[in-house]
DNA sequence: TCGATCACTTAGAACTGTGCTG
DNA sequence: CAGCACAGTTCTAAGTGATCGA
């Protein structure tokens, strides 16, 4: 077939037809090629494209909408003796997570939403299997050994062969979506109104705002607690039903979890019962759908947030003309903020000086002997740091070793929190510490001085009845608490350069708030398979509808079906100056006739997108039209943005926005890679598979990194090996020639003697050196092939772990060898996949 | 309806740790 | 054992999208 483009997107599956996807240059840098780095290689040529092939299954509907509607709500810690048993699935076993004092447990995942999606039977199948059920007790109480290791992974006997039997897989799946959902009427609001009946919780949204109600200290008694009495009931019933009825039931994974933090561990202690409580009173944490209206926990404590040390002025002399220069340490601490980026990219740029220079001077003040920045010279600030660096480096192991545990020390208690009576780690719970502002690209703001934020420009979120965090600063105090569960985040404080804007303080991805939500999101990317083939017809025949605004919706609906393109909303003039779909520019787009389109612009973060197409003749000839009579910088959209986008996607499918096409294009690439025949081999050889499958997925996402700074170096070296190993099988075919005649071997290099050896012996040398340059080329190639691809963004963000976790099963592939432990956490509730698994 | 606000996900760079190599 | 490449983690910027409120 001879890619030929067409996308079409009607295909039907079995279409698959990649599409060309030429993609040149990707380059990494922003506008101004200047910088060299940046500069980027080609790499991409002609990376085939598939555009999934995904069939809707007739598409079966399900309205089921995660979440929204069921009332439900977590038990309290404490209570919910009922404790769903959980299961342990073998597959879970096989993740070894070690030790690692991290909780994780997470609560019941409710598979629920998604898993009763999925085929009951297959899962359910699959549990009887493997699963032991643990009955009891906590975990703590098991060997851990069982709930973990075991890696038997593999096993499994699914084998993937038959592909052709899987394809159908959306059936498989799809299908399985029950309707359950459809029931539910229908998605509701979320506004927290809404739900909340209680005017108390009504009030709570809001808060946003101001939400005096809170104040500090208060610890209110609340009436609180009869709500969650009730709350907690319904949950824990409802979700026994469900688990029952289910069947697959549990889940929970957990992972034990030795915590160590002692007071946190104090605290629950108090909070529960008994600790046996408190794992089971994870297992029961919101249910599938429990989202009732928003709220996202019942109970929440931590310790607030840890800031920065103040500035310890070091007293080294800058130079103003050559000449030594006293300031104040906060003139001094801002100086040195720039002194140690001189050597940077940043500092090239005028934006940054001039942004600096201008956040600077007002702490200088007007009549300061430094007037131009081009007079400073920093150098000796930055030697300073530079040497301070490399005492630091020096420092002894056990020197190294007693900071890092002093450091540990100190903050420990705020790397927890408790979420509804389990232990969780805290995402980013140190504040920002002063800088400058480092913005990508050509950020207006570049460079600006960002300042440090005080404890009394930070709110906290915390449960009513937890003890609020004692502010960390002496003599000052939080600007706010609330105790809103409608939100996840347990502090914010407003970003210092745009204070519009805010910085949350989340718990990590290894959470089961976050696990869930992650869920949440793969299981509508999969269901998005249901409704495709509907929607390309529809947007197919939008192409040529009587409204241009239709016609608009249609080709961008297009374009991120098939580029897997971000929605692009509006930007402000003091943002860098970026596009997405929506906002593609005229000139960011050019028809190649007969019908491909040339795209390059700059995308989030300022990485360029560049990338040449086949389409459908009706998207070209709209994209010809949109651009007729217009400026290069007009919008290519004008009757499109992506509100009204999404609101359009959202009638083809419950939830659907721009987004979901993304994690869609992403997953089901590598899916469909990973059915594949598999390389056989070693487990190296098999990962290898798996990153070029990871690869694809990244080129599509145009997931780029920076060229390392000694790439050239390093490929410098790797030729210069190359050629020695050349040379040495140079010599050795000689000694091979010589030898065959009985003469004996040339004189080494030095003039030495080598030894005399067989034809066979050396025939051996040769083979192995042609191994090892074989090898070594290769190397090379990819490492240069790589050099601007980052696969970590789609494995942490675009694929759906269980893709990864049956395929590693199938293959016997640890896990570990593709998930390092950060994801292995945050992938807990992904871990218990069955082997056959499709996205 | 629309701009502003808020919450949360996605992103690459910077930093840190670690294991290999010579 | 130092110096390195590379892997893994941390940091925080930059997106998306829902909701608010006029």
């Amino acid at each position: 077939m001879a890619y030929q483009n067409n996308i079409n997107p009607n295909l039907s599956e079995d279409d698959e037809e990649p599409l060309v996807f030429k993609r040149s240059a990707a380059s990494k840098q922003n506008q101004s090629n200047t910088d060299t780095k940046k500069l980027s290689s080609q790499r991409y040529d002609g990376q085939p494209r598939r555009v999934s092939d995904v069939h809707s299954s007739n598409g079966v509907n399900s309205s089921v909408q995660k979440g929204k509607m069921a009332p439900s709500t977590k038990a309290s810690p404490g209570k919910s003796p009922t404790a769903i048993p959980k299961e342990l699935s073998e597959q879970n076993k096989a993740i070894s997570i070690k030790e690692e004092n991290i909780p994780i447990e997470h609560p019941a995942e409710d598979n629920s939403d998604s898993d009763d999606e999925k085929p009951i039977n297959s899962r359910l199948k699959a549990k009887i299997n493997n699963v032991k059920k643990e009955d009891s007790d906590d975990e703590d109480d098991k060997p851990l050994s069982t709930r973990v290791n075991k890696s038997n992974v593999g096993t499994s006997g699914c084998k993937p062969s038959d592909a052709k039997e899987r394809k159908p897989l959306v059936q498989k799946n799809g299908s399985s979506t029950i309707d359950k959902g459809k029931s539910s009427s229908l998605v509701s609001g979320k506004r927290p109104l809404d739900k909340a009946n209680h005017a108390e919780q009504s009030a709570i949204k809001k808060p946003k705002i101001a939400d005096s109600s809170t104040s500090i200290k208060s610890k209110q008694v609340s009436a609180k607690t009869e709500l969650k009495a009730d709350d907690d009931d319904m949950t824990l019933s409802q979700r026994m039903k469900k688990a029952t009825s289910a069947n697959k039931s549990s889940l929970t994974k957990k992972t034990v979890t030795k915590v160590s933090s002692s007071s946190i561990q104090k605290k629950i202690q108090k909070g529960k019962k008994t600790d046996k409580f408190s794992k089971y009173s994870k297992s029961t944490r919101q249910g599938p759908s429990s989202n009732d209206g928003q709220k996202k926990w019942t109970t929440l404590e931590h310790n607030g947030v840890i800031f920065p040390p103040p500035y310890k002025p070091h007293g080294v002399k800058m130079l103003y003309n050559g000449k030594p220069v006293n300031l104040t340490p906060e003139q001094e601490e801002v100086a040195t903020m720039y002194a140690v980026m001189i050597d940077t990219e940043y500092v090239q740029k005028k934006t940054f000086r001039d942004n600096f220079w201008n956040d600077w001077r007002k702490l200088l003040g007007k009549n300061h002997v430094i007037q131009k920045l081009d007079a400073c010279d920093f150098k000796p600030i930055y030697d300073w740091y530079q040497k301070e660096k490399e005492k630091k480096k020096q420092m002894s192991t056990e020197e190294k070793k007693a900071v890092k545990e002093e450091k540990l020390k100190q903050e420990e208690k705020y790397m927890w929190a408790v979420v509804d009576g389990v232990k969780e780690k805290v995402g980013n719970f140190r504040v920002e510490p002063p800088g400058l502002f480092r913005g990508r690209g050509e950020h207006p703001k570049s460079g600006k001085l960002k300042r440090r934020i005080s404890p009394s420009e930070v709110t906290i979120n915390i449960g009513k009845d937890a003890e609020v965090p004692e502010c960390p600063i002496p003599g000052e105090r939080w600007k706010e608490v609330r105790h809103d569960n409608t939100v996840t985040w347990l502090a914010f404080w407003n970003d210092p350069i745009n204070p519009k804007e805010f910085k949350y303080v989340f718990l990590a991805a290894s959470s089961a708030l976050k696990g869930q939500s992650d869920k949440e999101k793969y299981e509508k990317a999969r269901k998005l398979k249901d409704y495709i083939g509907d929607i390309r017809a529809a947007y197919t025949r939008d192409f040529t509808s009587r409204d241009p605004a239709k016609r608009q919706i249609a080709v961008a609906t297009y374009l991120i079906d098939k580029l897997a393109l971000r929605a692009g909303n509006e930007k402000d003039d003091d943002e860098a100056d970026t596009v997405g779909c929506c906002t593609l520019k005229v000139e960011n787009v050019k028809a190649i006739p007969p019908n491909s389109l040339e795209f390059n612009f700059l995308g989030k973060d300022s990485i360029r997108y560049e990338n040449t197409v086949e389409v459908e003749p009706a998207v070209y000839k709209e994209i010809k039209k949109f651009q007729e009579g217009k400026k290069d910088s007009d919008d290519l959209f004008d009757k499109l943005d992506t509100s009204k986008l999404n609101a359009h996607l959202k009638e083809l499918m419950p939830g659907l926005t721009a987004k979901v096409f993304r994690t869609y294009n992403a997953s089901i690439t590598l899916d469909n890679e990973l059915y594949q025949e598999t390389a056989e081999g070693d487990v190296l050889k098999k990962k290898v598979f798996y990153d070029t499958a990871n690869k694809k997925v990244a080129i599509i996402c145009n997931h780029q990194r920076a060229v390392s700074k000694s790439h050239e170096s390093q490929m410098d070296k790797l030729k210069e090996k190359l050629s020695d190993l050349q040379s040495v099988l140079k010599e050795l075919k000689t000694d091979l020639d010589r030898a065959r005649n009985g003469k004996p071997p040339l004189k080494d290099a030095d003039g030495k003697q080598k030894r005399n050896l067989t034809p066979e012996a050396l025939q051996k040398k040769i083979a192995d050196a042609n191994k090892k340059i074989d090898k070594l080329k290769l190397d090379m190639q990819t490492k240069d092939d790589m050099k601007t691809i980052a696969l970590g963004t789609s494995k942490i963000n675009y694929l759906d772990p269980r893709i990864t976790v049956a395929w590693c099963k199938r293959h016997e592939v640890p896990i570990e060898k593709i998930f390092q432990k950060a994801l292995l956490a945050k992938f807990a509730w992904a871990m218990d996949v069955d082997p056959d698994f499709r996205f």
